[in-house]
DNA sequence: ATAATGAATATTGGATACAATATGCAATAC
DNA sequence: GTATTGCATATTGTATCCAATATTCATTAT
């Protein structure tokens, strides 16, 4: 008799729960810079102490989401142009390297996987879906590379920015753009191009943020 | 009449008195990887109740420096060989790219302030002093970059690998030899050429790579 | 002897209670 | 009217306690 086990000491703690969901909540823009997260609010919200949900706040201080002051509690972290254009510029440095040393360790399956994402973020109709489509389409790219730190770091940068990416796609023409980019990107990885791929991430990148400082100029 | 107004309400919280005082005593080499964390223990110690400790682990756990089980709590993280040669690859990356943006705006204050800190490296007996003195050398010329993003990063990729950097710098000539590498980068950046900087910097660090991973296939 | 079992103890997870600080609002002063 | 003060309330920080789970060790079975 052949009995699947499963391991069942490893559900989530309650401040993982509460983290995870808070931090969703941020990334995808339903919580918005300067917002207050009221520990006993958020408490009552799990159905759980107040405990819990200082740890996940101590968690997400640690990501950069949120900023605590003593006895004043907890806020969504803001993000200033100047911080955005920097993460924008590291973002283009890592992740064009990234996919550079990942071409060469792409399969059919990665290409599979990478244009089920591109058709999905080019279809999609709510903005809140934009942030995560378009990771997972970049990410699935870069995971050949087997560089788990650096995926990591991006992943984090990603999270500090990816309010502002639902910005930028608003713009005229921003999600066709993108697609388009994400397009001449896959292709150059089925190609086999390193360079390409690396060079057109990077500009891919660059042209989001130049389009997005441009509108915070003007507003 | 003048009086020095001073803001009394910000000392910091326990638990972050206690996240320093671990992060510390990890990467200087004081916890070594495996080694658990024991909640009510590290209470005793700080004088607290256990609940400041559990942020702090918690906090710890976003950094990397511990893994957390549940019910089972915390034991110092541990690095890989491969883990290891990642994140330096990720150094010389990024420390290439940062000290480069750096030179063109470095002062005279900078060159003072690097050469203090090469010299107090270059002099001190003290292994668990070489990562921060190697740290602060480092930085001090990085932070003329003005990319407080990167060096966040940076900062936290350094907290991985330090007590790797112990081990490293205690190879047979492992000292001497990265001061002689600190002064050719300090020259680089005094005489102004971020291109140079850039390269000396990452061999400088790509090598540390290559003897510790020697090592570790030795051993 | 080794392996299995069960109870006691240790440790973690978090609920509840208390202490410390901040905020808001009504009353008072000018 | 505006500004200041003082008190009540709200919120955060953490101590204490209880519940849940893991570990250890003595006892029993083979």
């Amino acid at each position: 008799m052949q009995i699947d086990s499963v391991n069942i000491s490893q559900g989530a703690s309650a401040a993982t729960i509460i983290c995870d969901a808070l931090r969703r909540a941020i990334i995808e823009g339903r919580l918005n810079d300067g917002d207050a997260l009221r520990q006993d609010e958020i408490a009552r919200m799990f159905g759980t102490s107040r405990i819990p949900v200082r740890e996940a706040i101590a968690m997400l201080e640690q990501q950069g989401l949120v900023v605590t002051q003593r006895y004043k509690g907890a806020v969504v972290a803001g993000i200033s142009p100047q911080e955005a254009a920097e993460i924008w510029d590291f973002r283009a440095l890592l992740e064009g390297h990234v996919i550079e040393a990942a071409v060469p360790r792409m399969t059919a399956a990665t290409f599979a996987r990478a244009r089920r994402h591109l058709d999905a973020f080019a279809k999609t109709a709510n903005p809140r879906d934009w942030g995560e489509l378009n990771r997972q389409f970049h990410t699935t790219l870069y995971a050949a590379s087997d560089l788990s730190y650096h995926l990591t770091v991006i992943d984090k940068a990603l999270d500090r920015v990816d309010r502002l990416l639902r910005a930028q796609l608003s713009l005229s023409n921003g999600l066709a753009r993108a697609t388009e980019e994400h397009e001449a990107i896959l292709a150059a990885c089925e190609a086999g191009n390193p360079e390409q791929a690396g060079q057109l991430t990077r500009q891919h990148i660059l042209g989001a943020k130049a389009n997005l400082l441009a509108q915070i100029n003007r507003d």
